[in-house]
DNA sequence: GGTGGGTGCTCGGGTATTGCT
DNA sequence: TAGCAATACCCGAGCACCCAC
């Protein structure tokens, strides 16, 4: 029996001898109710079990606790999870409840779409996450002034954002590369038109260009380890010369040492390497891997709070960028020569 | 201006010219419309923007379109949230909207506490993913005949429920290092009390016994690379001879080979090794990892289409267990010598 | 008597007003 | 004046019922 009717303000009323008025006054928190009333109410309530209906309460209020997330999936659907566990985390912290939906880029149905199915929850604000960056104009437009947090890409000059430090990061990881002695560097890259890989290849460039260098090459990956492997076969078959590669994460990382090994190629005797994104595993490679890392778990609680201070009409919470953090282990040495 | 009010359904029905009875009539489909009223009614709703208010409709109806997704958080996240994503976007083909919330068991709110955020939504239904059974069986009575469906961990005899063949799974997985003459296996399990753990050791304890073994011995890890790591440290200085090891997952694999690896001990010649998962990158470890797979893709729409069957009180699906794949690569082999 | 369409109550809870103690 | 009851109406939709042709 799903539906055995479920108590409302009335029964607790009645039961507790009181007017719904009062009822609704204990639930709200308001005052001009004694404390001998209050009490005999809880218990009602209690005892009746009642818990209000949401769907009652948002009706007349306008405002309903829930926030709306949308996944605009890529590659990366592994990364947009994390962050959606995070949000979600918070989110009930602050008494949110969280409402998502997914839209993918290669369905049928519009964005637009997307957006309404949170809409029309008339959620309180709403968390969007994706790596790429078409669209999200016309989605400001569509919510038409509701609280919003971008994660990771966001419509340029949009206030309320979190990504990460990619940039500078990548920067960090190619410049180890350089003050080891290298200059025949090549990068792999993420999916073009991602954010990740497009401010990833752009620090990676502007380190080399600093030292006066060409990127050797730049190849184009999809973030899995295969796609490393295959890289790394394509590069060695095109007979280039390089020292080192910059790997725009550590999975691809991984598939290159890999298709390293199989030419019987040792990292970092013969080519060094840096990763991205410090995997929990990424030690455990052979050899263990030098790597950058970003602490990506304020991402929720940044988002939220954000979120929280446009519901509430404050002034938001500024927060300072994150440190991306190089990890030296394994798989950089010095030039020896250039194979 | 987040809020300048939005149409409702009186607004269409003066702009047409009819009453909000027709305009009821024509959203939902019901008969007795005129054609020529139905468009102009359309005409309306599309001139205004108009969009249903769902909160007053499931107010009346006693039926959202949304259902619940409650995560009893433990080790293994990642996993969970791949059932997340996939059971969301089911659920969204299918016209539900999806709830989320999740529930630690170390935090001090109670598991009704939780539930209850999705019970005040009036989900039509819930799905469940939990890695342990504790505290299931009050679930069930708590949500008192709400549709359900469980992944992973579910209630002893409750009919609606997704998991994995773990046992199987790890039988094979075993058997594969008896039949090329190990002997002498260590098991590394995951957390006691998760059911992938505990089914997996089954499996594991099953094989060695059918081949009148017992274990050499069993140590539990927490999923983690760095787990297996540790834990290939304690086994190599405990001292105790073994040959092959049938690691829980993947990842503690890995670990366990670099822990090897820094003994100066190699896989397969010294010790052969077989995973669990399949990762992606599992086949681009150093050596490529003998490992056990199960197609996980099915589990989210295997959930919804048990769960929408329940709402909609027809006849749930049955469907045929997974049969899990062992996917030779290079990390065992015959036994040479007990070291 | 079947179509087409309007009136009015309902869901569950918020709130403003009045009035009594 | 604090503490409460009683009344009444609101939110936005669904629907039973009624009344026209």
């Amino acid at each position: 029996m799903p539906n055995q009717r479920r108590a409302g303000l009335h029964d607790v009323a009645k039961l507790a001898g009181v007017s719904h008025t009062t009822v609704s006054r204990v639930l709200n928190g308001r005052q001009y109710v004694s404390e001998k009333t209050r009490s005999k109410v809880e218990k009602a309530i209690i005892q009746l079990g009642y818990r209000p209906n949401l769907h009652a309460r948002t009706l007349v209020t306008k405002s309903s606790a829930s926030i709306g997330v949308l996944i605009i999936s890529d590659a990366n659907l592994v990364g947009s999870l994390k962050i959606l566990s995070e949000v979600s985390v918070e989110a009930t912290k602050a008494n949110f409840l969280t409402s998502i939906t997914s839209f993918d880029r290669s369905s049928e149905e519009s964005l637009k779409d997307a957006v309404f199915r949170l809409l029309d929850q008339r959620v309180a604000g709403m968390v969007v996450i994706s790596a790429r960056q078409e669209g999200l104009d016309e989605l400001v437009e569509m919510t038409n002034g509701l609280p919003l947090v971008f994660c990771k890409a966001g419509p340029e000059g949009f206030p309320f954002r979190i990504s990460l430090e990619n940039e500078l990061a990548a920067f960090r990881a190619t410049h180890q590369l350089l003050s080891l002695g290298h200059r025949k560097i090549v990068h792999f890259s993420g999916p073009k038109g991602l954010i990740d890989s497009d401010d990833r290849r752009r620090g990676f460039e502007r380190a080399m260009r600093e030292f006066g260098l060409e990127p050797v090459q730049i190849l184009e990956g999809d973030w899995s380890a295969d796609s490393g492997y295959q890289l790394g076969n394509d590069l060695l078959a095109s007979g280039k010369k390089f020292t080192a590669v910059f790997s725009g994460n550590d999975k691809m990382a991984l598939g290159l040492i890999h298709s390293l090994n199989q030419k019987s190629l040792e990292v970092p005797n013969d080519v060094s390497i840096v990763g991205f994104d410090d995997l929990e595993e990424s030690k455990h490679y052979r050899p263990a891997l030098t790597t950058v890392r970003q602490d990506f778990t304020e991402f929720g609680s940044r988002a939220i709070a954000m979120l929280q201070a446009q519901i509430a009409q404050e002034e938001p919470p500024v927060f300072k960028p994150l440190d991306p953090e190089l990890v030296i282990r394994n798989s950089c040495s010095e030039v020896r020569s250039v194979s």
